[in-house]
DNA sequence: CGTCGTAGCTTAACCGATAAAGTAAACTCC
DNA sequence: GGAGTTTACTTTATCGGTTAAGCTACGACG
């Protein structure tokens, strides 16, 4: 078994000491160059790996920023996860992962252990739970910046970077009413969480502005995944009564409202049109062409690490916490232009060009 | 601005040392009850989060794994990485999670912070490119367990949990075979990655054994992605001389073959039988009804965790490295009943259950 | 020619915990 | 009632680095 090699293993083999050798590695001026040079070669040849806790320690920095998030098997997240990553490394810092799995107590403890491992900073998005507010409490004391990135908390001061839900929803709806849908149902996320209240609020706003009523019993909130969109599409065929087209809070959820509506009548999933705020990354292999709202994903992780570091800098430059930063990105309608909408007939629709 | 308390700030709070308290706080029998209740009541007063750098850097253990994955924006591996998750978090491990983006040099580089940063453990699954060998020594020489996971590097002595690659892919070829398709084209992964060769020698020894020759022109290996899988495909279409069936060696090969033919032509994309290894977990929404091979996706998460935590607890248990295992999970062939597979005579046959 | 600055190291202290060894008082036990 | 155990702490050393403050020899400068 191989021991490790530290620094004074170095530092004794070139009789210098571990602190020369550390400032050597380091490229201290206070090191001649000649040695600084040798130093490395020997670090090289030992296969020195520096050990990052103790760096950490000494150091009061981690280079290591904490990433939570509610899932990770869903398009959205893993490609924000990815530019995070990507961008995250370019600027010399490692990332830790957690997934809360949408539950309150799991985000918790994993926020709780990312402050034990004195991460630099926090990307949070949060569960669809009822957060615990106390832990944020507890990040805010510790002093650590963080950042919230899609679902956030709106009233704890920390910075965030979203999308315009809300217009977002509205554009999409506005869009589905001027094409003559009247009867559209919105299948919405948790009101526990803000971008479940924005998307819905867009969605309502719209209809009011064309002189729409809202129609309650279209409207079902729960949680973002394809459950949920399965089960309450499930919910509105029981009644019989069906809309014409249908707004779903994520892209999960809308394909759960396509499986429910496929399983009932295939007819049927091609007059009834799906728009979907999010998109899940096969639009092309989906069955049906769906309307969506695109978000710009990547663009989100990446906004969020900058507004991230930046605060860390400020931080050990010793500026005292600025005001939190928003950062509130646009979202771009999306029609496949070569497909057509549903119908309002009810009749198939899909001739996708061959 | 909050200053982070230690346990030397509660030691002095109560009187105690903060050897005491850090016993206290471990439940060590050393300490009477009540002061270790007294302990943590002011711990927990105090807002106390334990500093795990320094932790770690004096118990020589960080309680934390690394996970290396070549890509995240894929079913596959994400539901790999929540299974990991969720089975680290029960052991009490957390996880670091870094993307190599399918790069050799990205996975090298994050190897070395991994190690760098002391994790207990690293599961890892290689890139497609050809790897460097080198940092798998330096993993060796360090004496850290590793665990490979569905792309190894098979001749390094770690042990691994893979699936039966080429039984799965044999069992899925005879299946065609014996339905009576005989045209078949196999769209490979990269031969750099055992997968990659396993799947190719399961596809081939399928034809083989029904005594049909092997297509070396619909034979096209690449990468793992979607775009492999759609520029392989439409080399096919140029020459004009179409197979019946497709065997994609992952999923997002499929879904690149089904772009490629479904924009060439939609009948066609109906007529083409499809079989991938591995699924997308969209399958329901899929147009086509294809055939594939499924992977005991979060088992092999499961089981890489375990075999890494075994390995890990023989190391500090001053076992001396015992022979690496190996475990092989089986696939299972998964056919949608309620859908007829392509036809031969390149009809339209697609009439899903309505 | 004495003083100051500086290049190039070294020494000492510390980061925040754990591990191992030491100690004083109380408690057993024949 | 004195030796041996326990109980409940404390003291000292260590993990592998970093930071801050010495120290020394050499050259420049007024």
């Amino acid at each position: 078994m191989a021991k490790r090699v530290r620094l004074i293993d170095i530092a004794e083999r070139l009789n210098l000491t571990k602190v020369s050798v550390s400032k050597a590695l380091r490229d201290h001026p206070d090191i001649s160059k000649e040695t600084r040079e040798l130093v490395k070669k020997t670090a090289a040849e030992m296969g020195y790996t520096p050990n990052l806790l103790a760096r950490s320690l000494s150091s009061r920095r981690s280079n290591t920023l904490g990433l939570v998030v509610p899932k990770i098997a869903h398009t959205f997240f893993s490609t924000v996860i990815d530019a995070v990553q990507e961008e995250a490394t370019k600027a010399g810092y490692g990332i830790v992962l957690a997934v809360s799995s949408e539950r309150a107590e799991l985000e918790r403890q994993h926020i709780e252990r990312l402050l034990a491992m004195r991460v630099d900073g926090l990307l949070v998005s949060v569960s669809k739970e009822q957060p615990d507010r106390a832990i944020y409490e507890h990040v805010r004391q510790m002093n650590v910046p963080l950042v919230f990135f899609d679902r956030r908390i709106e009233d704890m001061g920390f910075s965030s970077v979203t999308v315009a839900d809300r217009d977002g929803a509205r554009l999409a709806v506005d869009y589905l009413i001027e094409q003559g849908y009247r009867r559209i149902a919105h299948i919405a996320g948790s009101s526990e969480v803000e971008i479940g209240r924005e998307r819905r609020a867009g969605y309502e706003e719209a209809l009011r502005r064309h002189g729409l009523p809202v129609p309650a019993h279209w409207v079902i909130e729960g949680g973002f995944d394809e459950q949920h969109g399965y089960d309450a599409f499930r919910r509105i065929l029981q009644t019989g009564d069906l809309p014409e087209a249908v707004f779903a809070a994520t892209f999960p959820i809308g394909l759960g409202v396509y499986r429910a509506i496929c399983e009932h009548s295939v007819a049927l999933c091609r007059s009834i049109q799906i728009v979907t705020f999010g998109e899940g990354g096969l639009n092309e292999f989906y069955t049906y062409p769906h309307l969506c709202v695109r978000q710009p994903t990547r663009e989100m992780g990446r906004r969020a690490v900058e507004v991230l570091l930046a605060e860390i800098e400020a931080l050990d430059a010793g500026r005292e916490a600025e005001a939190p930063r928003h950062v509130v990105l646009e979202t771009e309608l999306v029609l496949p232009p070569d497909y057509p909408l549903a119908p309002l007939d009810g009749t198939p629709a899909h001739t996708p060009a061959g």
